[in-house]
RNA sequence: UGGGGCGUCGCCAAGCGGUAAGGCAACGGACUCUGACUCCGUCAUUCGGGUGUUCGAAUCACUUCGCCCCAGCCA
């Protein structure tokens, strides 16, 4: 047998199984989900879980199938189905079936009968409280239901009773009969079906009895012919559970098993839905998709390539230790990946005039699209009359300094050296302009003769033709220094916090393009938001490279 | 305190009894029409601690310390 070489335990544990044989009565095809609950958008945490299962699938040939786990109608949505359907496309992931929890409301009630004459569940009329109450301790045993041996046929009517919405919300719920003394607190007799007379977003009415998630889960799994369920490490306690309600539901095998993995954690943002959610309602973003989100359309709305996601994931790997990934990990990744592919664009935030004495007229420069690899030119035009960015000059400039300072030179990007000769201060003793001299010998790619040399290169954008566009700064959500690596629950003060996902980059841009480009200079990605005037040389079609 | 997990460089992470991969960060230096990129070099005598077994241990055993998860009719 052709086996992918592992990239994780997990596949490794896969190819043992499949050297073993387990699943050769279904002709070894590994089958995975990745089954998101539809009451919240994905985030840069799902994406991990969405590389680890699209990852196996890939590797082995094998198929997945995108589930949404919606057997809580009180937090369900079709926004949040469609919001995870595009995302998973966005970033690029083919799954081989949509499914959903809800599908299976039929089967799931069938098998829940089955118990019921199994003597495997039972109807139970204790309240939340008392099931809570006589559930036990860390280290002492529950005490068994009063309701716990009632005959087959008493649990039979009353359940579907219970299913003909007989009782209001609370009044019963079916338990399984496991064990009340078991250590893992999961096996003391868990509650398999609650009454919620609530509309679900995709059977309506149809149902007032909902399967919780230890019993829909897994039967999902095995009906739909799972091979490996992966999901993060606070299942593992509810592993023997898992086996237990496949096993009671009599599948054949091979029957699914459940792998855990530790979730991801990112310094300097929030990855909690719940946070997330807080973030969003109370008017701290823009919405699940603001840019300084970790969701999958935040980091989209960034400007934030998925290759370069899927490269972090790759990179950060996959473990059962619990881990804070530093944010510079995924920054690095997508410098990277833009490094290779965005094209460049000049832009200047802070403008002063640079006007050259000695030019006259206008022409048109190539300008190199992207220096890393052969992407072509573009022409720029240049009339001797530009705009450089205020932080490129210096009237008292630090040692090493490089770019423009009185009585020195430097390169106009692509264009030409110029020597700064005076430099004109407004009434606030703001510098206003800057009057220089240009060197015609030193026309960017001429390969003329010249001694003029400059030791910096700047960004320019030109005074006639460059262009307006909106943009303003994001105010990071957090400092620093405040991000939590963890229990960041507390912190989260609405009246006074920030957040920001990531380093607190000074130039995020957005134009009419509403996307991200690279800045030349600051080689980092960028985004922004309206507000503010930003010039750029033009409005290049840089959209392709990141939001298809 | 019961049970289940986890502890390898500042942050991730390989390693599966034969003598510590890699990435990020950091620090030197070269190069550069982005102070970017690229390049070259440095960065764990040691694997939470201890004790054993062994010719040999991060890898096995015992013990100890630390952290995480579980007492929802959430997922």
């Amino acid at each position: 047998m052709n086996l992918p070489e592992p990239t994780n335990f997990i596949e490794q544990f896969i190819n043992e199984e499949l050297e073993n044989g387990k699943f050769e009565s279904v002709g070894n095809k590994i089958i995975v989900r990745f089954p998101p609950e539809p009451n919240g958008y994905l985030h840069i945490g799902h994406i991990k879980a969405m590389c680890i299962n699209f990852g196996v699938k890939e590797r082995y040939g094998g198929e997945l199938n995108l589930r949404m786990d919606d057997t809580n109608p009180a937090k369900e949505d079709y926004e949040y189905v469609d919001s995870i359907v595009d995302a998973v496309n966005w970033l690029g992931f083919k799954y081989d079936r949509l499914v959903y929890a809800s599908d299976y409301y039929d089967k799931l009630y069938e098998i829940a009968e089955k118990y019921i004459k199994d003597g495997n569940a039972y109807v139970c009329d204790l309240s939340a409280e008392e099931i809570t109450a006589t559930r036990g301790t860390l280290t002492e045993a529950g005490a068994p239901s009063p309701y716990r041996e009632r005959s087959v046929e008493e649990n039979l009517k009353l359940f579907r009773e219970m299913k003909e919405g007989k009782y209001p919300d609370g009044a019963k719920v079916l338990r399984a009969k496991i064990d009340m003394s078991s250590p893992n607190l999961n096996m003391r007799d868990p509650v398999l079906y609650r009454i919620a007379h609530v509309s679900h977003y995709r059977t309506g009415d149809k149902w007032c009895i909902y399967p919780m998630y230890d019993f829909a889960h897994p039967l999902s799994d095995a009906i739909e012919g799972i091979t490996h369920s992966l999901c993060s490490l606070e299942f593992e306690n509810h592993r023997p559970l898992y086996d237990w309600v496949i096993e009671k539901a009599g599948f054949k095998k091979p029957v699914p098993r459940q792998i855990e993995f530790a979730r991801l954690n990112i310094t300097n943002t929030l990855m909690s839905k719940r946070y997330l959610k807080k973030l969003v309602d109370e008017g701290f973003v823009r919405g699940w998709d603001d840019p300084r989100m970790p969701t999958v359309m935040g980091l989209k709305n960034r400007g934030v390539p998925p290759e370069a996601l899927k490269k972090f994931c790759a990179d950060v790997g996959v473990a059962k230790a619990y881990s804070v990934v530093n944010s510079a990990q995924l920054d690095s990744c997508i410098r990277d990946n833009l490094n290779e592919n965005a094209e460049r664009a000049m832009a200047v935030v802070d403008p002063i005039k640079l006007t050259i004495a000695n030019y006259e007229g206008e022409e048109e420069l190539d300008f190199e699209k992207n220096p890393v690899k052969d992407a072509g030119t573009r022409k720029i035009k240049f009339t001797g009359s530009v705009y450089i960015d205020r932080n490129d000059f210096s009237l008292d400039p630090p040692p090493k300094y490089k770019r423009l300072q009185k009585g020195g030179t430097v390169r106009l990007k692509g264009a030409y050296i110029v020597r700064c000769d005076d430099v004109k201060l407004g009434a606030d003793g703001r510098v206003e302009e800057l009057i220089c001299t240009y060197f015609p010998e030193t026309k960017s790619g001429s390969n003329a003769e010249t001694t003029i040399k400059a030791k910096g290169v700047v960004q320019w954008v030109d005074a006639k033709y460059g262009k307006d566009a909106e943009f303003r700064q994001y105010e990071p959500l957090l400092k620093d220094e405040e991000y939590p690596d963890q229990d960041y629950a507390e912190r989260l003060n609405p009246n006074s916090e920030r957040v920001f996902f990531g380093k607190a980059e000074p130039y995020l841009f957005e134009s009419e393009l509403g996307t991200a480009f690279q800045l030349m200079r600051t080689g980092y990605y960028k985004h922004a938001e309206c507000g503010d005037r930003l010039l750029l040389t033009e409005i290049v079609s840089l959209k392709d490279n990141f939001n298809k």
